[in-house]
Formats: C-alpha cells, structure tokens, sequence
DNA sequence: CGTCCCTGTAACAGTCCTGTAACAAACCCG
DNA sequence: CGGGTTTGTTACAGGACTGTTACAGGGACG
C-alpha cells in the first residue's frame, strides 16, 4: 500500500491534476496541488513530500526550472517528470536536472503509481499521528515528545489517542469518559483528572508549553500553543 | 468517530441500500435512502447531509447527473461514487462533475466506512461563526477580534455565542437569561449587566466600535455598525 | 501462587469562576 | 432640569471545578 505518502502534484490542467488527485488520494495518499511552478516551489520548500510529480509545461515558471531551483537549494525529494514529450534528448535534460523517472502522456495511473513506488524504494511508514512535537505511531503504540520516547499505560494511550485525534477540538469530560471507560461509564469522573495529570506528568518537560489544555467547565484539548 | 453523521445513500438495488444502510447505522450513523436519482436530488436539496453514497446506474435519473444538477445548485455535500465501472473515462466524467472519492464493487464495509472518514476529515472544516471581524471557532471554541485571540469564561462564552447566533436580532434580557442561566432561572438580572460588561471590556478595544449594543428597555443585541 | 504494576477511589488543596451587592452612570420623560 | 428607572462597574466571598497525592484492590504475568 502506499498510504500515508504525501505527494505534491505541480501541473496547471485541472481536469489532469483533478485525476491524478482522486486517483492517488483514492490509494490513500496525502495529495497537494500546485498549478504552476512558482506555486509548486513555495510549496515544496515549505512542506515535506514523499514524491513530487511535476508537469514540464507550466505558467510562470516551467518544469525544468523549478526543478533546478530545487535541486539547488538542496530539497532532494524525488521528482517525476510529467510530459508530453518523448524525445531522448528532453529525457536526458530532465534527468540531469535531478528528476528520478519521468512519464509521458497519456498516463496510466496503474503506472504512475508503480513508478511512485519504484521511485521511493522505502518501506511502507507507519500510521503516525502528529501534533506538534508529540507523535503516536498507531502500529507499535509507541509515543515520542519532542523525539524523546514516552511510556504510557494502556489507559494513559488511549486517552491520549483520542486527544489527539480530536486536536484542537475541546471535549468535554463526559464525553472523554463515555469513550475511555465506556465498560463502565459511571466512574468517579475525577478519574479522567487523575488520568489527565499522569499524562502531563509524563509528557511535559517544563519549560515546554503544556500539551493538554483545560478548558474550564468544559473539558480538555490538546493543541500546540 | 463517525456517530452522528447523516448519509444519504442514492441506490436503487435494496439489497445492497439496505446492507449498507444497517451497516452504517450499527456504525452510528444516520441513514436516509433514495432510490433514484430524482428522490436523490430531492432528498439532498431538502436535508443538509455529511456525505451522498450515490451509484452511478440508477432509474429516472442517473448519478451523473444528478451530482451535476447538485453541484450546480451549489449543494457541496461531499459525494462517493459507488460504482461497477472502472475505466478512465468515467471517472474523469465523475470527477469533472464534482465527486470527492469512489468505491467499485463489490463494496467492502470497512472500506467505505474509512472513505467517509477520509472525505469527512477533509472536507469538513470547523464550524465557524462569523460577525463582523468577530470569529467564534464552534470547535475549538476559539475566539478572535479582529484576528486577535481573546481568552472567555464558559459562562462568557456561552452568552456569546448565543449573541452571534442571533446576530442583528435584538434578545430580550429575559430570553437571554432564560437561555444561559437555565439551571437557576432566577438569578438576580443584573448577572447579565456583569456578564456584558466582561464580554465588552474583553472584546472591545477603545477606537472600535462596541459590538453588543444595548436596546435599552428591551436588552441587547450583536452587530456591526 | 506470588509479585508487580495498573487502575480507580478518596481526601484534600488550590484555583478560578460566578453571582451578589452596593454604588455610579446613563437615559428617559415630564 | 430633576427624579426615577434602567444599565454599567467594581469588589468580593462562596463555592464549583480541577489538580495532586496516597493507597487499596485486582488483574496480568511469570
């Protein structure tokens, strides 16, 4: 599978880019779309992607050059050329740029997305959720502040889990404990208080702002500030 | 997470509308069924949904069209094709017309169940109340003045929120405290005088205009000039 | 069968919100 | 202009809500 892969698609033809984006996102990647190559720098040097999938005809600034200025600045994401082109000699131009494959019109999706995979060689990353500085890799349940790992009670996981897959969100505390101890749902609701602190014991560092935030006669949420 | 999410399933085999249907409900979802694409359309004109599982063979009016005639009246309820076809050619026409993602058969449960969360989380953005440069993130329950964060009391906020709710409309200093004050409806009135003065020494900066105006004799209202 | 650690309860501490009260200001109307 | 009514402001005390710690029971695991 190919989930979780986050990839930039630079082409200026919604109807192609639309595709592509339904197609791939369809696969279970993370799709961004940039219309023309100016765009798809801004993009690229501000986000981290997998892949990128860059059309060579494109306004404001063409293909070829975006992928220079890329390469120049040291982004190393793999790229693969869309083009209408065939000939050898544009192949050999594209790939001294830095590309790493290359796919001429029309496109097959089956192929593009083998040449996605071929591209990347990697292994199929975990599902890791992120926010902020903390991450929870779903697959091992192992969780990570700021790159340090944390260990975590079965308890303490899943309230934590459901933090942070509702980030943002401020939840109140019945419904943190309809869904956390659902076998028994009339605990001492102090017991998502007690639960709450462990977590910030084990999570903050101080100094580092405070990941759980309570919202007084409501409930908690997690986010970054 | 997808409890309390409406769907509206545009299919005219009931064995397979109802399969889903008792799927998705056990799911905790609510279901609405059409069987055509006409009942469809006029079902999703006349409800407000999460997500549209629309087939694409259906009798009356097929489930092109009948995205097309939606998205034409500006509906932008998300919408998964569900759908026997597989070739390029339909689903660029899909696409073109307005669908967000799509299923081929036979339909797995899980599947669909992870592509409406997949097209919820995308497309859903925070429900968010605006008057004039006021911001209330219903979500999070952030609030901006003119882009700048303002920290509320749940009380402070409550009675905001149900002030923009009713922006323009004057409330009566009774329906308000009726509303916020339910659990002890005979406070003394003057709470909300209190309340209103925190709000406006919170949200107002002097040079602005005061967003909650009084009516005197009647109570208070929210808006612009 | 024993140990260890997780879990939920309980009791207490601390914080911050809330509503009251008292007074000041603004407004209305004669 | 002046009295009366309505609204605004401020200070404050009580209390609701949250945080913290200690501990007993019980389950998992060896």
């Amino acid at each position: 599978m190919t989930s979780g892969f986050r990839v930039l698609i630079v082409e200026d033809d919604p109807s192609i880019s639309r595709l592509l984006e339904l197609e791939l996102r369809h696969r279970g990647m993370e799709i961004q779309v940039a219309a023309d190559g100016l765009a798809g720098l801004t993009h690229a040097e501000r986000h981290r992607h997998d892949v990128i999938l860059l059309d060579i005809l494109l306004p404001v600034m063409d293909g070829e050059r975006m992928l220079a200025r890329l390469r120049q600045q040291g982004v190393r994401t793999p790229v693969i050329m869309l083009t209408a082109r065939d000939g050898d000699r544009d192949k050999i131009r594209n790939l001294e740029a830095g590309a790493d494959d290359y796919l001429t019109k029309p496109y097959n999706v089956d192929e593009l997305v083998a040449r996605i995979r071929a591209v990347l060689r990697r292994v199929q990353p975990d599902p890791v959720l992120r926010v902020a500085d903390l991450e929870l890799n779903l697959a091992t349940r192992e969780v990570h502040r700021d790159g340090a790992a944390v260990e975590l009670t079965a308890r303490e996981y899943d309230l934590l889990v459901f933090l942070a897959q509702n980030a943002r969100q401020v939840l109140s505390r019945t419904r943190i404990i309809e869904r956390i101890w659902s076998e028994n749902p009339d605990v001492d609701p102090n017991v998502l208080d007690v639960y709450i602190g462990y977590l910030r014991r084990k999570l903050d560092r101080p100094g580092q702002p405070r990941l759980i935030q309570t919202v007084r006669g409501v409930g908690y949420t997690l986010r970054e500030s």
